[in-house]
RNA sequence: GUGAGCGUAGUUCAGUCGGUAGAGCACCGGAUUGUGGUUCCGGUCGUCGCGGGUUCGAGCCCCGUCGCUCACCCCA
């Protein structure tokens, strides 16, 4: 027998309906937003990557799948959505027809990672960005437009999480603190960490090892060594939010795995999924349109794991609303070859109808309508159709009505509203 | 890449000291004529992950291998 490949899954028709109901929320309220889709190829240059993740960070050192493309040089299989919405962006010069550009995506990132719970090898994301606005208001109403999201969906058990990363003004100084501190305690940092201080100090600041931890704790904090346009931006940020009474966490800590961003940065995090918190996580990125080649233009975006959300979602058994169900018991040739009819029509009518083709009893008929869950049973043996009549049945009240074959159809419709 | 745990029916699992497999659920049928969910009865279903070794005999012990899961790391 043929498997799937480590790290990969199916996602069978039981789970795909949360996830619909997820897709079609997201949709709706980001389109709300002034939000328009954007589909992107799941594959591109490989150095579109390592331009804009970063060539330090895990995900291009060792994450990649990567492959040749004849004489296009390496490819690769795209890690992360923000790098191709970028390139789309410029190379669309998008930043032409309109200065503030809203652009949402929804599809398979692919990582060769270890897999474990909540991690995949090929999972999905969905993600905003925003073009052209280097405003605190709309950091404030992307974080806003996310946590919506989460409340709409009902989704419990999560808490957002804001830092400001500075910009290339003041970020210097406080690397430059932050590296002088980690010399000094360089004999109880783990091997990870001695290693980041040299490539990346700021993600020392999220380590998880205690040693580390403790070495750390009177660590400098980004937020005192912002520059005033920061500093005001961040609060800008956080009053916005306060006052659309988003609750919200500063962690001061919190720094994201990519290289690209500056300013706001925000996760939103679970305690559902084992050693994978992050659910969403985004930030602002005002230099990577331009380190990408294109114009100097600002930008802030989020990415949500979907796998993830349906995950804790499934959890708390969030169940998407359900249309009611017809199943069609159809006694015997000569009724089978009626009612086959009147269950297509009632399905292009949008009424999901079920009706089982073989030779049943009624009561194994009955068996199979519990199975599917049927709100209604439209039964119809000799009996009815001599006397110009089906029986319909609720389900759940056990109440049956006696209907009259003309014009059947649209009367089933209006009885079940 | 590193570490740990687990692989037995469609599924969840049991299987004692080594004696060639069992239960619940699910599925199918029945319980006097054409009415579901509960109950009762019956039935179908296995390369015990795979390969080798020890043994008269292996689901069980040993070695290898593959797969899954969780964790480290990192992230969505």
């Amino acid at each position: 027998m043929i498997q799937l490949i480590k790290g990969f899954k199916d996602i069978l028709p039981d789970e795909i309906v949360l996830w619909q109901y997820i897709e079609d929320t997201a949709r709706a309220l980001f389109e709300d937003f002034g939000f328009r889709e954007i589909r992107l190829p799941i594959v591109e240059k490989s150095e579109l990557f390592s331009k804009s993740i970063g060539d330090t960070t895990d995900i291009v050192e060792k994450e990649m799948y990567t492959f040749e493309d004849g004489k296009r040089g390496n490819v690769t299989l795209r890690p992360e959505a923000t790098a191709s919405v970028v390139r789309s962006y410029i190379q669309h010069k998008m930043y032409a027809e309109e200065p503030v550009r809203k652009l949402y995506t929804i599809g398979p990132m692919f990582r060769r990672e270890r897999p474990q719970k909540g991690r995949y090898r090929q999972f999905y994301q969905i993600d905003a960005e925003v073009f052209g606005t280097a405003s605190p208001y709309m950091d404030a109403q992307i974080i806003f437009m996310l946590v919506s999201l989460f409340n709409k969906l009902a989704v419990q058990n999560v808490s957002a999480h804001i830092n400001s990363l500075g910009c290339p003004v003041c970020r210097p100084d406080f690397q430059k603190a932050l590296f002088s501190l980690l010399e000094s305690q360089k004999d109880h940092l783990c091997e990870n960490c001695l290693r980041r201080s040299e490539k990346n100090p700021l993600r020392t600041l999220d380590c998880k090892v205690p040693s580390c931890r403790n070495a750390l704790k009177d660590a400098p904090s980004i937020l005192d060594f912002l520059c005033g346009d920061c500093q005001s931006h961040f609060n800008t940020v956080k009053d916005l939010l306060t006052r659309q009474n988003i609750p919200f966490d500063i962690d001061k800590n919190l720094v994201r795995g990519l290289d690209y961003y500056t300013r706001t940065a925000f996760e939103i995090l679970t305690t559902s999924l084992g050693a994978q918190n992050a659910v969403a996580g985004g930030g602002r990125y005002d230099g990577l349109v331009e380190a990408l080649g294109g114009p100097s233009q600002p930008a802030i975006g989020f990415a949500i794991g979907f796998d993830r959300l349906a995950e804790i979602m499934a959890q708390n058994r969030t169940l998407p609303p359900k249309n009611p169900k017809i199943y069609i018991a159809a006694l015997g040739d000569t009724c089978r070859n009626l009612a086959w009819g009147w269950a297509s029509d009632l399905c292009l009518d949008g009424v999901q109808t079920e009706m089982d083709f073989e030779e049943r009893s009624l009561k194994s008929h009955m068996k199979r309508a519990d199975k599917f869950h049927a709100d209604f049973v439209l039964i119809l043996g000799d009996n009815e159709r001599e006397n110009g009549h089906a029986l319909f049945r609720n389900m759940e009240s056990k109440e049956q009505i006696s209907v009259p074959l003309d014009d059947l159809v649209p009367q089933l419709i209006k009885i079940i509203g």
